[in-house]
DNA sequence: CGGGTTTGACCCGCGC
DNA sequence: GCGCGGGTCAAACCCG
């Protein structure tokens, strides 16, 4: 079965990435930042990531007004590099797969996803680590509008522990299932 | 039959 | 202006 780890996350885009419990933030990509968002677990081949990711993305949510916006208008990006032997993880969000391409100088093709969620233009990309095939790099690009079902589910188990649910079989990963 | 995936074509920005 | 590369579109295809 699949290893899996988190093994790096990157604040692109100049975004500002508060802890919990703390101000600071990241103004640049921090590629040797301490994997302290790491811990995801596995069921039944189901990969989830747990609400330690969830929370980055929340916090992202969270960024002050007048963020610097890419190109496109989306707001952050937010890069996590992982340890998985698969590419398409649950998140909690349901994605649809737009695009496939090859990538210059890397022989692993980018998968592009749109969160199919009415209204939310988030979008990911997912591609192979180019130097290291057992690492998966995705990128989340803007800001969900809409709370995660995968949260909600979670949300309906009040005496479960948040990262409880996720040995639980998720109603959300059929979305990523190979 | 409906929803998701695949994949080639197209668009656009950027560097030269 | 042109070529290249990344990102998106959309028709065809697949599958439950």
């Amino acid at each position: 079965m699949a290893d899996f780890e988190l093994s790096d996350y990157l604040m692109l885009d100049a975004g500002v990435f508060e802890d919990d419990t703390s101000e600071k933030g990241m103004g640049v990509a921090n590629e040797s930042a301490t994997p302290k968002h790491s811990n995801m677990q596995k069921n039944n081949g189901v990969f989830c990531l747990s609400f330690s990711l969830l929370s980055c993305l929340k916090i992202c949510r969270r960024c002050k007004s007048g963020e610097k916006k890419n190109k496109l208008g989306l707001g952050h990006r937010i890069a996590f590099r992982m340890k998985s032997e698969i590419e398409a993880m649950d998140d909690g969000y349901k994605w649809r797969k737009y695009g496939k391409k090859s990538v210059k100088n890397s022989p692993n093709p980018r998968n592009y996803y749109k969160c199919v969620s009415g209204g939310c233009n988030v979008k990911k990309r997912i591609e192979r680590d180019r130097d290291d095939k057992s690492y998966v790099i995705t990128t989340y690009e803007g800001v969900h509008n809409h709370e995660s079902p995968y949260k909600s589910y979670c949300n309906q188990m009040p005496l479960m522990a948040p990262n409880a649910c996720i040995s639980q079989p998720s109603p959300f990963s059929s979305s990523f299932s190979t």
